[in-house]
DNA sequence: CCCGCATCTGACAACGTTGTCCAGGCTCTA
DNA sequence: TAGAGCCTGGACAACGTTGTCAGATGCGGG
């Protein structure tokens, strides 16, 4: 946790304290931070008001039946006199669920991300639950963090995307009833739910693809082999190639690259080597743009598929061929996976693979540079 | 609120009971589904098992002072024995703050909104605090309703992206402590913080680095003019004009057209018309990449600035011309004066205007065809 | 006129945590 | 060795809500 740059400090704080009397300062300004929610009206100050008992409030305020239509609107009229609202801390203590869920993925502003977001709140929605959204910046100890602190917090359930690869810290909480999917990558060492896209079908049919235009030399530029799906794509590459009897070379390949700088020089060295590729498949949404880029600075048409779609693919010239995935639809069947282990329909976990898709634009039907 | 489409249903959950004898049905499955949080443990339990005071467990969870380390060791072996969290809910009851923070947005899959509720958490990870988003579709009741289920919740404050245009529901929640920013669209009916792109000063500029490069005949596509961004880059786009001494036609603006069937209609229907624009103002991000997708298709070359960047906007063949603002430093700059707010240092509400950048890039700079 | 019943209402405990305050044991000093 | 003072630990109330249950009220019938 970063450091807090200024004095507000919610689960910290001191009321000061005289120190000879030992009784509380109740300055002006003292008091005023001390009033917890600001002053807010409870359902004590409702009734006191109405006149009624604290309960009928309360019946009124959650549609009870049982009320007089009288006493009903007395409350009512209460209510709207002092602005009350019912304050849902004192009732998820009370209740025991708390109609949220957590999110935690990588980063939020990643175009990726977005729509697998929302469509997460939209199912929410419909189970009348709240998102909160922690963004673990791919880093494992910040992904622990971010689920824990949702676990302190009572989240009835966690959609994760893993930054890290060993999840046994979760088991207590999975046990203790937090029901927990796992999106876009596996969770490492421990049986839960996972929703993927298939990323290693997907690339080794982008792979192929380059293949049958007859491409022999292609390079991969991907992600961190530690991160699941990276090293399932790279895995299609492979099969992919051997598939065609095409022995790969160390140099085709750029592993754990990620920022545009090194993919920058990334391709360009597989582009000027001694034998360069012909062809490059990119591993994911950040590494096409850059290749694209590179590319299109040379001057001279290579072959491209990325993983996952960008937005304005098919206004470039050429094109950009992708393996598309459905980022809405892995949320939204994560989601609603994570609501039905909460409806109680607790099956064993599974592992729910969607397809991806080839989206044909040019760049991937280029004939190999002579 | 849509209906649930499943029995999870956190904020009514009625326990089955026996209609004859009024006695609790405690079957397995009902027993199971009872149990708050799924039977975690409470410190209550962890003192039980150390055999210590059940203050002395909140003390070592808090790292308080005034426990020897021995008993500060037997603690934290129950804690670990029992998978111990600590419930934040009923912390926060008691503490009054909730440590989150509330984000209520028009839509997270768009691209904009990204980067700007990623700059958000993260001054809100600096101070310790949480971040939960919503998004209004651009529907005034469901911004309503989605900032009142927050301030149901307590967050500390919030950040709202105002669909509708009038706030004075929020007056008293205000006035109960909630500190509250508006972002990218000022409040409707009430006197709070606002953050703002300089959405006129932008629009002009761009409509006027048109008119530099000799056009006179220029089209606005813009989003409805109750949006006040849409509103103020029309309001932009008519004060360029006028500076110049160009009377608009009707013909030219179109207002109101968001979704891409009909802009595309307005596109074509002011490039075909009898006197057709030469250049078109694009009022936002969606708009703008529909508006290419139009002139690409059309062959013809038709100068082109577009609010909002786009990704890939330097790749296209003309790369594209655009007024950007800059969503993470709007987020970043609300939520920096939300936490100002709540460290108490509250000044009179603000308007903060950040400036636009003209990005050219080759699509506004082409010369009017003849 | 009184009883039984149904309806409405409110007192009370509980949810899990933290703030307050006091008790008991220890150390240190005179 | 007694007293003062400190350190540690725990009992208790409170946060704002909801579930339980019993009391109050009103109504109709015997």
């Amino acid at each position: 946790m970063l450091d807090a740059t200024s004095s507000y400090n919610p689960m910290d704080r001191r009321i000061p304290v005289d120190d000879r009397t030992g009784q509380h300062i109740v300055a002006e300004t003292a008091r005023r931070s001390e009033n917890r929610y600001g002053n807010r009206p409870t359902m004590k100050d409702v009734a006191a008001r109405a006149g009624v008992g604290l309960k009928t409030v309360s019946r009124v305020v959650n549609g009870e039946p049982g009320v007089t239509p009288d006493t009903e609107r007395r409350v009512q009229e209460a209510i709207d006199a002092l602005g009350f609202r019912r304050n849902d801390s004192a009732r998820v203590l009370r209740k025991g669920r708390t109609a949220s869920i957590g999110l935690v993925l990588e980063d939020l502003a990643d175009p990726f991300y977005g729509p697998l977001s929302r469509a997460v709140e939209e199912v929410a929605r419909a189970h009348g639950a709240l998102l909160i959204n922690g963004s673990s910046a791919e880093d494992p100890d910040r992904e622990q963090e971010l689920v824990l602190a949702l676990c302190a917090r009572r989240v009835d359930g966690l959609v994760v995307i893993p930054a890290g690869d060993d999840h046994r810290y979760l088991e207590p909480e999975i046990k203790a009833g937090v029901a927990t999917v796992f999106v876009d990558r596996p969770a490492g060492k421990i049986d839960a739910d996972v929703v993927l896209s298939d990323s290693f079908g997907g690339a080794r049919d982008g792979v192929a693809h380059l293949i049958a235009h007859g491409h022999r030399r292609i390079g991969f530029i991907g992600d961190m082999p530690r991160i699941h799906t990276a090293a399932e794509r790279l895995r299609g590459y492979r099969a992919a190639m051997e598939d065609a009897g095409i022995p790969v070379e160390d140099a085709w390949m750029s592993l754990g690259v990620t920022d545009p700088q090194r993919v920058r020089k990334a391709a360009e060295d597989m582009l000027s080597g001694p034998s360069p590729v012909t062809a490059i498949f990119a591993g994911n949404n950040r590494v096409t743009v850059t290749v694209v880029r590179v590319i299109a600075e040379r001057g001279r048409p290579v072959a491209l598929v990325g993983f996952d779609d960008i937005e304005l693919a098919d206004l470039l010239q050429p094109g950009v061929t992708v393996v598309a995935q459905d980022a809405a639809a892995l949320g939204r069947t994560a989601a609603e996976r994570l609501f039905r282990q909460l409806d109680g329909n607790l099956v064993t976990p599974e592992r729910i693979e969607l397809p991806t898709r080839l989206i044909t634009r040019g760049s991937g039907e280029l004939p190999p540079a002579r």
